[in-house]
Order: C-alpha cells, then structure tokens, then sequence
DNA sequence: GAGAGATGTCACCGAACGATTATATCTAGT
DNA sequence: ACTAGATATAATCGTTCGGTGACATCTCTC
C-alpha cells in the first residue's frame, strides 16, 4: 500500500516541546508563518499582547489552557507519546548525584 | 534501509491532546501504567497531590511548566504538528456567528 | 462489610497570574 | 536618519494559582 500525504513537512510536523521555551519558540515560528502580530493573534486568542511575548520568550506559568488556545488559533496540533527508553534516567541520576 | 522500532504502539503514540482535559486524561493513563500513585508523582515532580488530581481532571489554568514536568517524570513527548487544513475554519465561522 | 489505601475536595494563605496602560527598544522601508 | 509598526518591559491592580492540612468519598482486598 501507498500512502500519499500532502505538504508533510519534516522540519515542521512532530516538533518535540520539551519545556515552556519550546512552547514559546513554536508559537513564534507558527505565528509568523501565518503572517499575523502578535497584537492579531492575542486578540485572537482572548489574552493580552504582553502575556503572548511573555509565553514565546518561555514563561514557564503561562496557564496551559491559554497556550494550547493560541496555538489551536494557529492551526497547530499537539501530541503526546513514549519517550524511547533511555539506557539510564538521566533526570534520576541527576536527582541522586546532587540530593544534598 | 529497514527501521526497526520497539514497542511502537498505535494507540499510546502520537495520542492527539487539544486541551486541558486531553492533557489530564494522558498524565492519569500514563501514571497508572507506571504503577504509581498521585501522591508518588506528585512528590517526584515537585507539586502537589492536590494538584496532581485536579490537572488529571482537566484544570485548565494548570502552570504550563508543571504538567511539563509531571509528563517528563512519566517518560512522555509531547510534539506539534501542523492540522491538516480544514475546508472552513470552524472557530472564525462560530465566531462570526455568535458575535453580538 | 470492615479496613486500608487512593483519590476528591474544602478552607486558608502567601505568592503570582494576566489585564491594562504606558514607556522603551527594536526593525523595516522610504 | 526618520518614521511607523512591532515587540519588550515596567508599574499597578484585582483575581486566582498552588501548597498545606484536614476531611470526605471511593475502591479495592480480605
């Protein structure tokens, strides 16, 4: 069988977001690549301009339901899945070499 | 060339969460998987099992940081894509309809 | 059905959110 | 360089987050 998909794009589709700045960052490119302001899209999706450029610099405690609000007002999608299985928990590790 | 993959599994991978309550309902079904209870999760990413059981219900104004850090804690991905284009745009269409 | 463990929910509080308004900085185009 | 448009940042304010501790409810296993 053949599978035949219409503008898949490898830079653009499964963009990992690993933290708020991820978030942010995709938000930015999303934005302009639609050619809108910042002024646009936060109208758009009912929060201020400055708490926008707040989220696409990385802000951390921006409220999860307004992010994926601007980004569904972008046409974006988000998915979650399995991290493949690291050979050792790098965040445990971590954790174990720097508990005081 | 031939990609071998381990344990892909069509039903937990690239599982689409637009909101908040897709967010919660993941982290829930994921921490079961684990094993663990909220109180375990909780303490394992830094807040509180209070909060942990109100995200899984789906609170919407969670701190995007945190749920980050409780989906990190269960080894998930999160990725954004691009939404196929839809022939009308449902929103601005609603939007229209129900302005005052 | 009794008991324990897990989860949902309440009141209280300090801390911080996000909106607003204003000012400053940056970036194009002429 | 000048201007206008876009973005960053500050001060203020009402609202609400998230933590703590306690209690209620649910769901198992025995």
């Amino acid at each position: 069988m053949v599978l035949v998909m219409a503008h898949y794009d490898e830079t653009r589709d499964r963009v990992p977001l690993n933290d708020a700045g991820d978030f942010g960052a995709y938000i930015r490119s999303a934005r302009e690549r639609a050619g809108i302001t910042q002024a646009d899209l936060a109208s758009q999706a009912d929060v201020s301009r400055k708490w926008l450029s707040e989220v696409e610099n990385g802000k951390a405690t921006a409220e999860i339901g307004l992010v994926l609000a601007a980004l569904r007002r972008l046409g974006a999608v988000v998915h979650a899945g399995e991290a493949p299985e690291p050979s050792v928990d790098v965040d445990a590790l971590l954790d174990t070499l720097t508990r005081k």
